[in-house]
DNA sequence: TATATTGTACTAAAAGTATAGTACAAGTAG
DNA sequence: CTACTTGTACTATACTTTTAGTACAATATA
């Protein structure tokens, strides 16, 4: 059980939020993607590890991890482990600004009902940049 | 431009969340109590025109009614409405962190997966902030 | 009074989530 | 080969959420 070259990420869920368990351990993984914390090739924790520290049911674990095997998020192998597959959309400039702003809008937006503005975002945004240049920074 | 009386917010309603209908709607209408876009008095929507507008069903919207005004954040009255009591809401910091970081970190991953990075995401917020300030009003 | 509007109550059904437990499949390492 | 680790599949169960549909209760208004 040596320490391999798996990612110590810090996974956590919480119970409170509403949101199932599956899907917040996607969304961490692919934020850890989007920030730069995981990178193309590197494992994620065995479905049983993450379980327990979890505390949850493996099943809950590997139905995350196959929903990432079918985005193309991942790849798995079986007696092997699950990778950040490294696969990104491939846009054009014109392309990829015509979607950014289209999901950042639409996000804005959403913020909006529940009161955030828009200097909030900023800033929580640019505090969430600075924690993960701290403790996820790769060696 | 005759409005009813009715305060007109903006509901947003997220069925990818995960989070639960009636959920939303109590968190946006605490949220906008917390900060001051709706105050004492002022008549939510009824329950029907809600549903309708939400598209979703009454039920769904007497539930989430019901829930605050076991609360004690609105009084509601069979043939009248329902209205802001007036009670303090206790929405401390940490729920409205816990609120903006589930849909920034939504967001975040969503812009991840067409390959966008954080930094990216906050220097298209930046310009568009810098764009709104130039151009016009903010509130 | 009558009528419309408001919130509420109820049953039944469908869908999603998470759990326990068991078993199997595929790759790795000895 | 065997033994171990990995992901996967399956059944069954429990709970929550949402829906449809119907009906009722309380208030306002004419």
């Amino acid at each position: 059980m040596a320490e391999t070259g798996v990612k110590k990420l810090e996974f956590s869920l919480d119970p409170k939020s509403g949101v199932p368990f599956y899907k917040q351990i996607i969304l961490q993984v692919e934020m850890a993607i989007a920030d730069g914390r995981l990178t193309k090739g590197e494992q994620l924790p065995t479905v049983r590890s993450l379980a327990v520290d979890l505390r949850i049911n493996p099943n809950t674990v590997g139905r995350a991890y196959n929903e990432m095997e079918i985005r193309g998020i991942v790849n798995t192998q079986q007696g092997t482990g699950t990778f950040i597959s490294g696969k990104e959309v491939q846009l054009d400039a014109v392309e990829r600004e015509r979607v950014l702003s289209g999901i950042t809008k639409t996000f804005i937006s959403k913020a909006g009902s529940y009161g955030f503005t828009l200097d909030e975002i900023i800033n929580y945004l640019t505090d969430l940049k600075s924690e993960n240049e701290r403790g996820g920074s790769n060696q």
